[in-house]
DNA sequence: TTGACAGTTGAATATGTGTTCATATATACT
DNA sequence: AGTATATATGAACACATATTCAACTGTCAA
C-alpha cells in the first residue's frame, strides 16, 4: 500500500522519477512567493507602470495620463507594487514620485518579450 | 484645454514626460501578452508543474503525485500550459508524457529567485 | 467485449482581484 | 482659515479563475 494513495487519486507510474523530483522541490514557501512576484507582473495595468516607470520617475497624475486611466486606480495598483517591493516612492509636497525598486523588472520583461516573439 | 482631459480624471502634472513616455509605450497588444505570460507563471499549482517538467519528462499521474493533487486539476493546468505554449506532450499508450515548451522558463524562474532572495 | 486505468473536459462553486465610487488626508496657495 | 489639488484608502461590484465532481474518451489486457 503505497503512501501515494492518501495524497492523490491515482496510482504512481514512475515512482523512481517521482521520488527523485519531490526530493529536489523547494519548500512551499518559496513557490508561494515566487508565484507572488510573476502574480504581480501578470497584470496589464500593472506592468504598464512598470514599463513607465522603467523610463522616467512618475507621479501618481503622469502614470493616470500615461495609461488613460483614473487616478484611484493606478494608486490601487501603486499601492500593490509598493507593498511587493517592486517600486518605491518619495514624497514632494503635495506630489508622489514612484520609481522602480527591482533592478530584475527590465530582465523579466525582456524574457517576457522574447517568449511572446517566440510563440508569434 | 487638453486632450488629456477626455482620458483621464486629472491635470497632467508633467506634460513632457508624459507625452515622451506615451511615445515609448509599446502598443496595448504587447503588454496583453506579456501580462498573459506572467500571469501563467502567477500560480503556485502551475509554477510547480514547470519546475517539476524542468527536471524531468513526466505524465499527468507522476505530476500529481509529486504535487499532492488530483489528475483532474493538474489536467486542467496542463491545459493551460500547453494553451499558452509553454509545455507540450506526447502520447504514449495510455499516458501523457509533458515537457517543457520554451527554454525562457528557467532563466526567469532564476530571476524570479533573485527578486525574493533580494527582498528576503 | 468487457473491465480497468490514464487522461480530458464541462459545470458548479468558492475564492481572488481590478476598478469605481465615496471619502479621508495632506500639502500648497490665497 | 478656507479652498483646491494630489494621493490614499475602504467598501462594493463585476469579473476572472482554481479546484472539485461527474461524466466522458481512448487504450490496454484479460
Amino acid at each position: 500500500m503505497s503512501k501515494n494513495e492518501f495524497i492523490c487519486d491515482c496510482n504512481v507510474i514512475h515512482q523512481d522519477i517521482v521520488n527523485k523530483t519531490i526530493k529536489n522541490m523547494p519548500d512551499a514557501d518559496i513557490f508561494n512567493k515566487l508565484a507572488e512576484f510573476f502574480k504581480i507582473l501578470g497584470d496589464t495595468t500593472r506592468s504598464k507602470i512598470l514599463f513607465a516607470l522603467d523610463q522616467n520617475e512618475m507621479c501618481v497624475c503622469d502614470i493616470a495620463n500615461v495609461l488613460g486611466m483614473s487616478k484611484s486606480s493606478i494608486s490601487h495598483q501603486l499601492g500593490t507594487l509598493r507593498r511587493s517591493g517592486i517600486v518605491k516612492c518619495r514624497k514632494s509636497g503635495k506630489e508622489v514620485f514612484y520609481t522602480l525598486d527591482d533592478n530584475h523588472i527590465k530582465e523579466v520583461f525582456e524574457i517576457g518579450m522574447e517568449h511572446i516573439e517566440h510563440k508569434k
